[in-house]
DNA sequence: GGTTACTGTAATATTAACAGTTACAGTTGA
DNA sequence: TCAACTGTAACTGTTAATATTACAGTAACC
């Protein structure tokens, strides 16, 4: 899985954490443990997406835009990660003689495709808000 | 995901397919496109869990040992590519302050565990046989 | 018993992916 | 005009993945 996802997640948690839903990307940055610059890639696509507004210059930065029991852990992963569940490498080889060889890739594509849909659909019943709940219920422990 | 995986599923629909089920490393790799001594690890592994058996020597390699309809992807997942899907990356830190910044880590983990078991579940329902079906079935087309 | 054809395994390149870092132009508010 | 931001791109360093080499151990076959 693509680390950028979590970062997006994470960002998005804070944001919907914090009372005013604000946060600067060095503030996210340090809360996350990675780089500013890091942090507005990742965040300049959950803009892209519309999750979330930005304002650039003097006391700017990232705002939530929309309901954090409205946005699912799925929206995000197709956003920053689709396909991250398929390898890059593959096997075999639709040249070749052999009937396995020769049609492994396209029988594996397609396993790996039900289980990026599996996976998405698991993602699709996780929200913003119930994470930031979990977290809270962590908090409590 | 991990390739040995991949490589795996692969050799064992190879052994699968052949007549008499056996198969050198040399002419695995031959089908998968890797080296002989990729094969020859991955298939340890298989050897160790019991879902082939080995013979060293002149005239020696692997030969499958279960019923292809009895062995799923899910058994492979766990053997070669466990925890394949959570990221080795993560944000956040317990020691620190903020409440999302040190509890997200296990809550992510908790999303990561559960998205592990929801994709085990998928690769329970597909057998090394019915693999074996689909590529007839592209063959075909 | 020697030769040939294999596996088992470790060590070592080589390559690709990833995260970290720097830099700077563009934007906005005071 | 200055200071505090975002938006991007380029570069570096590090780690992970794959390919390759090497060789000891084992079994069949003549």
């Amino acid at each position: 899985m693509n680390s950028e996802f979590i970062i997006a997640v994470h960002s998005l948690v804070l944001l919907a954490h914090k009372p005013d839903g604000m946060a600067s990307s060095e503030e996210i940055a340090a809360n996350v443990c990675t780089h500013p610059a890091r942090v507005r890639k990742v965040l300049g696509f959950l803009r892209k997406s519309g999750y979330v507004t930005t304002r650039e210059g003097s006391g700017g930065g990232y705002r939530l835009c929309i309901d954090p029991s409205d946005m699912t852990l799925a929206d995000i992963y197709r956003t920053m990660a689709a396909g991250a569940i398929k390898p890059n490498w593959c096997s075999g080889n639709p040249d070749m003689d052999c009937m396995v060889g020769s049609n492994m890739q396209e029988v594996m594509n397609d396993v790996f495709c039900g289980a990026e849909r599996q996976l998405e659909n698991y993602f699709q019943g996780i929200t913003i808000g119930q994470m930031l709940s979990r977290i809270k219920a962590c908090q409590k422990t």
